[in-house]
DNA sequence: AGCTATATATCGACTGGCTATATACTGGAA
DNA sequence: TTCCAGTATATAGCCAGTCGATATATAGCT
């Protein structure tokens, strides 16, 4: 039994992933873990996804990667936002916020139109 | 020049097309323009996105359609919410609220992890 | 006749998230 | 020492859903 599929996060991965390396370089597994625990498992970043998003983030030079270590002594791809990537995150936010605001008044109750 | 697509839209368009039959029973074109006016236009439903979407809601007995005359005596498919329907709105907004929820706790400042 | 708006419908392209699968290392329990 | 759970990355193939393009048809205006 697994938590339900969240097929609202279409579009959306690639933001949380911004927004969570804005606090500081993570790596892949880390990230995913970051965004489970911000919101008590509601989304549950899969590798089949995460991965691919985070080649497509570097492949536009939002993000840098490079090869460590980790405390546990297992080698891991750290990233780490870029410029570009800062401006982006900021863009992206303000389309989420237009975008809920703008699903909240269709949500809202309305008075019957004229 | 368009406005710019609203990728985010994925997953709740259903739940727009059904809170807009929610008020009354309406034909597709019509529940695009309230979508569009109820967001000064800010979620553009494309054609090609609507009728798939109808059909789909139909096939799985959300929607009731029938064939009428418009005030403009052109024949319009009128769409009305069925009891599964309404149902169905009531679980994908508590859905969407909850995502909505969990994505604003991670964009949200926090403090760094202990 | 031509244009704009209304109205429905479908196709094919494209994007992006998911399942399944593979690989590999660490540390602890059996 | 073997086994397993957790950590960690990666990719192939599938699938759902949105979009642009295209088609058809009617009404009303100029």
């Amino acid at each position: 039994m697994k938590p339900a599929r969240v097929e609202f996060l279409q579009g959306t991965l690639e933001m949380l992933i911004l927004r969570t390396l804005s606090t500081g370089p993570l790596h892949g597994y880390g990230i995913a873990r970051a965004i489970g625990h911000a919101t008590q498992q509601t989304i549950q970043v899969e590798a089949g996804s995460l991965y691919p998003a985070l080649q497509r983030l570097e492949l536009q030079g939002l993000l840098m990667a490079k090869w460590e270590l980790s405390e546990r002594n297992q080698r891991t791809r750290v990233y780490r936002l870029t410029a570009a990537g800062k401006r982006r995150l900021r863009a992206e936010v303000s389309r989420w916020e237009s975008f809920v605001g703008a699903v909240s008044q269709v949500l809202q109750p309305r008075p019957a139109e004229e």
